[in-house]
RNA sequence: GCGAGCGUAGCUCAGUGGUAGAGCGCCACCUUGCCAAGGUGGCUGUCGUGGGUUCAAAUCCCAUCGCUCGCUCCA
């Protein structure tokens, strides 16, 4: 591939094919959003087709849920996405450092100037970094796209987009346990539009304000009741095959470690080749409080390594955090935990329950806390824990789109030099899976047989029928466009069926039957 | 959000105060027996948008929107 690929030789060739436009264009646009014309289309589909198929349809522990875009306001109070709105923030222009405008003042013995929904620095602020009294006013500094439910625009009725997928899953975990009949540990993946009102949208479509997100909230047994369940917890140590069926008595790094792996590998199966991915390990530091583990999946853009994915270990902090809010429990109970605990004596119940104790306290949690949830434990009851795997599907796109293009020198016979530009697409995620030309539209009945052959092609893929110019410039526009395979009609077609298929890649051409053609589509597509 | 640069046809760009252009692409017809062939004809723009200066503005001024780069931010 083209590393050093500019993106603006991108961004034109996929506005002068139809990959992306920028929204809004015909009023001078806007900024942050972005639509995706003809071709484009296709390819977020097929992304989307293809991740559903991988994380859904082809696993037995996984069902999918499609939510709202705007929930009840209390859900982004309860996943802590609103608490930047109830604090206003400072900005230092000296240093540029940025401060909670409360904080700033109680610390220098001050009070916040509150006019109505307004805030203001009383006198004498000062940035406690730098010490300058060149601040900004307080300003909010919610990336939450704010609308208000109904006609009448007043506090009670303000909602959010959504700025996450996510927090739908965990808001509808009971329903979805109760009609899905299904046990710990499973799945619940959403895929749909995300909003966040980004400071500044950067790097074509990869930062954008509207965005679409594939998550899946993979819920698992938390280790103390997998220990009681199988009475060991497989650990990284053991080398579990992760390529495997799960097991039963992996722990959360497993499991953890399971899903990097198997999304790493779906990566590669739909085009982007190993060296340009990369992982990276956020370190205590970086992790959120309530994460035990963080990996980023990382692809080489020609603006710099980004981020594609998140697969987060974020223990049982989501729904947690909305059984508090909600007051409603978040607890399953676990057949299999349930007749693990009864098998223990009264002694050792209680020893477990001390070990439980003696863990959470080394890792600074209360003791109280530690004795009710092995309590539950014994009882088959826990909050399941999480890992997320959170992948965004424009940024995938685009990643594919830069993966994809390549400008490969030709030289003819003559010696002539020529440059083709090809859009390398994976047969997958190709938006068009085959071109289908006649030789030449002026004979009747080699026209004809050609409609007839695009007519039976078109009912298994996406099909172009291109039938203007000649057939050389007909294969380049569809070289640029990533089509894989044409397919050309022509009179020895008319004789014995067979027709001539041009691959995109090697620019080869062999003939085949076209029952012959269907296999090997079916084969290379998958 | 700050600083700098840039916005002219679908794309790449020329045009510095006097009736908007080129190449490529696209469309139609002809031609064409396999890699951007050739011929003929054709389409496309409130010169990003809105104001202002001027007899006259793509060109000068102001504002605004968008893009790029660097900081900043990034749940």
């Amino acid at each position: 591939m083209s590393k050093k690929l500019d993106m603006e030789i991108l961004a034109s060739l996929c506005k002068r094919r139809g990959f992306i436009f920028q929204s809004s264009e015909l009023y001078g646009g806007i900024n942050g959003f972005w639509d995706y014309g003809p071709l484009g289309c296709e390819l977020k589909r097929n992304i989307k087709d293809a991740w559903w198929k991988a994380m859904v349809r082809t696993r037995e522990d996984v069902v999918g849920l499609e939510a709202s875009i705007i929930m009840h306001p209390a859900i982004w109070k309860a996943s802590g996405h609103a608490d930047g709105f109830a604090d206003p923030m400072v900005d230092c222009k000296d240093c540029r450092k940025r401060f909670r405008a409360d904080q700033l003042c109680e610390e220098q013995g001050l009070e916040l100037i509150k006019n109505g929904s307004a805030f203001a620095l009383p006198a004498g602020a000062v940035c406690p970094a730098c010490g300058s009294k060149n601040l900004t006013e307080p300003r909010s500094f919610n990336l939450m796209f704010k609308t208000y439910v109904g006609p009448v625009e007043d506090d009670s009725n303000v909602a959010w987009l959504r700025p996450e997928t996510a927090q739908a899953i965990f808001a509808q975990f009971n329903n979805v346990l109760a009609t899905a009949r299904q046990k710990v540990p499973f799945g619940v993946a959403q895929m749909g539009k995300s909003f966040r009102n980004e400071i500044n949208p950067r790097n074509y479509t990869f930062r954008s304000r509207e965005f679409e997100q594939m998550e899946l909230e993979f819920f698992i047994r938390p280790d103390e009741a997998v220990e009681l369940i199988c009475g060991k917890i497989t650990t990284l140590a053991d080398n579990p095959d992760l390529d495997g069926e799960p097991q039963e008595s992996w722990g959360w790094e497993v499991w953890h470690r399971y899903w990097v792996h198997q999304r790493l590998g779906w990566y590669r199966a739909i085009g982007l080749p190993a060296a340009d991915l990369e992982q990276y390990w956020q370190t205590g530091d970086e992790l959120a409080h309530y994460a035990r583990a963080c990996v980023d999946i990382e692809y080489a853009f020609p603006f710099g390594v980004q981020e594609l994915e998140g697969i987060a270990a974020r223990s049982d902090f989501d729904l947690s955090q909305h059984q508090k809010h909600s007051g409603k429990g978040m607890d399953v109970f676990d057949e299999a935990l349930k007749q693990a605990a009864d098998k223990l004596d009264a002694a050792a119940k209680e020893a477990f329950v001390q070990k439980v104790v003696a863990d959470w306290t080394g890792r600074g949690k209360a003791a109280e806390d530690a004795r009710a949830f092995a309590t539950k434990l014994l009882e088959g009851k826990y909050v399941p824990h999480v890992i997320e795997p959170s992948a965004g599907t424009d940024r995938l796109a685009l990643a594919l789109l830069c993966n994809a293009y390549e400008e490969e020198t030709l030289t003819d016979d003559k010696g002539k030099t020529d440059v083709r530009t090809v859009m390398r697409f994976h047969p997958a995620i190709a938006p068009i899976k085959l071109g289908v030309f006649p030789l030449v539209k002026n004979k009747p009945e080699l026209y004809g047989k050609a409609r007839e052959i695009f007519a039976k092609l078109q009912r298994r893929w996406n099909c172009f029928w291109d039938e203007s110019g000649a057939i050389g410039r007909r294969y380049r526009r569809m070289d640029e466009a990533g089509t894989p395979w044409c397919v050309t009609v022509d009179f020895q077609t008319l004789e014995d069926g067979t027709v001539t298929l041009r691959d995109r890649d090697s620019m080869r051409q062999e003939r085949l039957t076209i029952p012959a053609l269907v296999e090997k589509m079916d084969a290379e597509i998958g």
